[in-house]
DNA sequence: TTTTATTTGACAACTAGTTGTCTTTTAGTA
DNA sequence: TACTAAAAGACAACTAGTTGTCAAATAAAA
């Protein structure tokens, strides 16, 4: 029938709010152990994925959440002693944010166990399913994107 | 390399988040007009979906969330008189939901303003890019579900 | 240089979701 | 039937995110 794609569409879209559920409680599960949360693991992911210190603005477009919600979880991660503040010569008030040894030990920790996780769940994938997933995606991550400030790293 | 494809799950995992995001904001503004959150449309859309009364943690189990937090959602869609309560026999203090006129007409709305955009949207993609999504997110969401009550409709 | 606009972090209030506790209702069992 | 276990809603407290306001810092423009 014509209206197949637009139907499966739908149905993507309901499975990614299904999935990203899951992942999320998952993932609070499989970090609980070493005392950190979905949210956290996150911050700390993408901090450590970029190689180089960011401020809390510079995260929050990567990450593509608001300003102060990542600020929430940086200060949190400074607490716990995963990240520590660098003076930004660009701003006084604005540190960028780097992790600190525990941090970089404890990210390590936890992709050596993602990575084994991960490779272990894909033997059940096809390469060609995944790429194309991705594809559509980030298709649809485009198509909803309302505002893009521009804050790029 | 052999790693590839644990890499492009990895992505994968990410675009879920990302791209949820994305959807959730994007539908706050799809169904404002429409007096409407995202939360409260799947609510509505997934009553309207199964086409039967169904109480509280039934609709939590079907959408994956807990039984209180759609409880929630609930009770702000009866207070707004979109859904109303029917006397469930099998259970004096747990009501079946049912859309109302108004939750009925409210529905239709949005959902014909949501097949004609995705309608438009799908014109973008393969068909088999969109099958091959369902099947990864779907063998995502099933690999990092923990529990299942099994509280079916 | 001075003025104005933007960026930024702290703080507060909010939405959406979670878990936990309590009481009532229902279901299962001795 | 009586007892016990499970289910259910109300309520509270919590995590994670949002927006909005405010004052300080920076950037842009007069």
């Amino acid at each position: 029938m014509k209206t197949s794609r637009a139907n499966l569409l739908t149905e993507t879209v309901l499975a990614v709010f299904r999935t990203n559920g899951r992942l999320i409680d998952w993932g609070d599960k499989f970090v609980a152990q070493f005392g950190l949360t979905s949210a956290r693991w996150q911050m700390l992911g993408a901090l450590a994925m970029t190689k180089q210190p960011l401020t809390a603005p510079q995260l929050a477009a990567y990450m593509g959440v608001s300003r102060q919600g990542a600020q929430k979880q940086l200060n949190l991660l400074v607490a716990e002693n995963l990240l520590s503040k660098l003076p930004n010569p660009r701003h006084r008030r604005s540190p960028c944010y780097e992790l600190t040894k525990l941090g970089i030990k404890l990210n390590t920790a936890i992709e050596q166990k993602w990575n084994a996780h991960v490779v272990k769940l894909c033997s059940g994938l096809d390469l060609s399913d995944i790429q194309a997933a991705i594809r559509v995606l980030m298709f649809l991550s485009e198509k909803h994107t309302t505002t893009s400030n521009g804050d790029e790293i």
